[in-house]
DNA sequence: CGGACAAGCTGA
DNA sequence: CAGCTTGTCCGG
């Protein structure tokens, strides 16, 4: 027998075919792992199929050397194929996500002999998207779901698995113990566990019959005989892989149930605008979904007298209110450090390096330039005047403002990256920081102030819109919803924007209509498929030169280095087949590897 | 990727 | 011309 085998080698991403010794053949499935020699090397390798044609003449042909462990069931083998097609990456990248930490021994009996039997089709409709306000209990959602899809109709009771991906890992860890404690057999396949956790998880999702919950890892469980996909919170970035190939778990499984006639429920507060153009939605009653959004203030910047910085009225009021009555407080701002401008008090100039043309700071004696260091005295280049207003002042500065609002209460900073103590997180009743915030505060929270949100809706991202409002629903979650005394406070100049007006009405449609509008007019997703290339100027030239020759692919750019020295240009296409057939032009192969890094929809766009 | 093999460079 | 670096080819 001839089987192919792809290298556990991704800069090769090539098959070879290798003899199965009789000894083997038991054991030499698809997905299975296996030692082979190629090229005077020792490696590991997938098995990706077996009983093939050779592909060279059979005398070239060397044997499968061992037998390391078990590895991906062939639905995911094939599945493995798809994404290298889709994300523009080499095939062993899926599987190693989705294989095991280490080895696992193979289980005696072929598990691909339990492969699901059609459970409730629902092929050709897309996902169900359902809808649920931000804090509601999904667990009685998610009971009902299980039990309509996991036992086949035929009165057997055979039970099928569901995964189950929450973007959360805490709140995916809760969801286990609470299906646990149904009797359901649930487990966590998350990044966060110990390789050995992994295992354990890995196996029991190989045998089947079981609820798999876990973060994007979880869309590549090994589960044989998958008979429903639920995925939470579809507008988290943390679905998405960060490093190449960034591949998304939300297209993941969605291409899964669909190639098995599985259906895939979407749950959560909202939905990105892509998963809206390809499945059902279900909105809750507008009673019950506006229960589970908080109140909402706007501070309707304009009609402040200016000079009170970032701070409104409203805030100081609401500052107070919440911390005398023992609930803690988050102000989002998304900028870091003493970033930040300023300006001449007298003619409005923005002081600026003569240089470099960089905004200057002031160290508390002279004008220093962040980038070429130069300094210079606290004048104003352009009138002489020595008087300086200070425009949009970073964090640090407003920690201390704020402190002083609040005297015999700690006030902190909490940015993404700063390592602060987990308990002076606990203990601190004002909590400045960025968006990541929202993931560190804890309980007791009762007011989310989002300080500049004009800064994220016009923040020059297409996705803007879409992620001001998740990060505002996870706000949400973190002060609960209307009949307690949550709030959140959004400071702004654009009271009227549909965003805006969708969290105060606790109503995520008001805000697709015009979101759907403009992305219609600029021509972005879901109206069109986007990927970046990154390389050396020359690199980047070369690639958007093959993609232009290509029919409807649009490329902008090259574009000047974003960081450092790369260059980056964007891929566009009407439809993501007609993008992916596109790179696949450019993607690396042994022989010619690939001049540009490539990432196919990309997240700071 | 990394081993094999060939072609180029150095120094006695 | 041995001994080393650098480049190109290619794997079952």
């Amino acid at each position: 027998m001839v089987c192919r085998v792809l290298p556990d080698v991704p800069a090769l991403d090539r098959v070879f075919d290798y003899l199965v010794p009789a000894s083997l053949v038991e054991q030499v499935r698809v997905g299975a792992l296996v030692r082979i020699a190629l090229h005077g090397r020792r490696l590991r390798g997938w098995v990706v199929e077996v009983d093939v044609e050779p592909g060279v003449e059979p005398a070239r042909l060397r044997p499968i050397v061992a037998m390391l462990g078990d590895g991906p069931p062939p639905e995911i083998v094939d599945l493995t194929a798809w994404a290298a097609w889709r994300w523009a990456g080499p095939r062993v990248a899926f599987f190693r996500a989705a294989a095991p930490p280490g080895l696992v021994p193979q289980p005696s009996l072929r598990p691909e002999l339990r492969q699901a039997r059609s459970w409730t089709q629902r092929t050709g409709e897309g996902p169900r998207l359902i809808r649920t306000a931000p804090n509601v209990d999904r667990l009685p959602r998610l009971s009902a779901l299980l039990d309509e899809h996991l036992i086949d109709g035929s009165g057997a009771g055979t039970e099928g698995s569901a995964i189950v991906i929450d973007p959360d890992s805490r709140r995916a860890a809760r969801l286990v113990e609470m299906l646990s404690r149904q009797g359901r057999r649930a487990v966590l396949w998350s990044s966060d566990q110990s390789d050995a956790e992994r295992r354990a998880s890995w196996t029991a999702a190989r045998r089947g019959g079981v609820v798999v919950v876990g973060g994007r890892i979880a869309a590549w469980a090994p589960v044989p005989d998958l008979a429903l996909v639920v995925l939470f919170d579809d507008p988290d970035e943390s679905h998405k892989e960060e490093r190449a190939p960034s591949w998304d778990a939300r297209d993941v499984v969605r291409e899964r149930a669909r190639r098995l006639g599985v259906p895939m429920v979407s749950m959560g507060p909202l939905f990105t605008l892509e998963a809206l153009a390809a499945g059902t939605l279900e909105v809750p009653g507008r009673d019950a979904e506006r229960a589970g959004w908080p109140v909402v203030e706007v501070a309707d910047r304009r009609e402040e007298p200016p000079g009170l910085g970032l701070i409104s009225p409203a805030l100081v009021d609401g500052l107070r209110a919440h911390v005398e009555a023992g609930r803690r407080v988050v102000c989002v701002l998304n900028r870091k450090g003493r970033a930040r401008l300023l300006a001449c008090g007298q003619c409005r100039a923005l002081v600026t390096c003569e240089h470099c043309a960089s905004a200057l700071r002031d160290d508390g004696e002279q004008l220093v330039c962040p980038l070429c260091g130069t300094r210079r005295p606290r004048v104003c280049g352009a009138c002489g005047s020595i008087r300086m207003a200070l425009l949009r002042p970073g964090v640090k500065r407003l920690v201390e403002e704020l402190s002083a609002l609040v005297p015999r209460s700690t006030t902190i900073e909490l940015t993404g990256d700063a390592p602060v103590d987990p308990s002076a997180i606990a203990h601190a009743a004002v909590i400045v920081g960025t968006e990541a915030a929202l993931h560190r505060a804890g309980r007791g929270v009762g007011l989310v102030a989002f300080l500049d949100l004009d800064e994220e809706l016009a923040a020059p991202r297409f996705r803007a819109a879409e992620q001001t409002l998740w990060m505002m629903a996870r706000a949400a979650r973190l002060v609960g919803g209307r009949p307690g005394p949550g709030r959140l406070l959004l400071q702004t100049r654009m009271p009227d924007h549909p965003v805006v007006r969708a969290v105060v009405h606790a109503n995520p449609s008001l805000a697709v209509e015009a979101e759907r509008e403009r992305r219609l007019i600029s021509n972005v997703p879901p109206f069109s498929a986007l990927a970046e290339i990154r390389g050396s100027p020359s690199e980047v030239a070369q690639s958007a030169a093959v993609l232009e020759a290509i029919t409807g692919i649009v490329v902008l750019g090259p574009l000047a280095a974003a960081r450092g020295l790369s260059h980056r240009a964007l891929v566009k296409a009407s439809t993501v087949v007609m993008l992916c057939d596109a790179l696949a032009q450019i993607a690396g192969t042994a022989h010619a590897p690939s001049p540009v890094r490539i990432e196919v929809d990309p997240r700071r766009v």
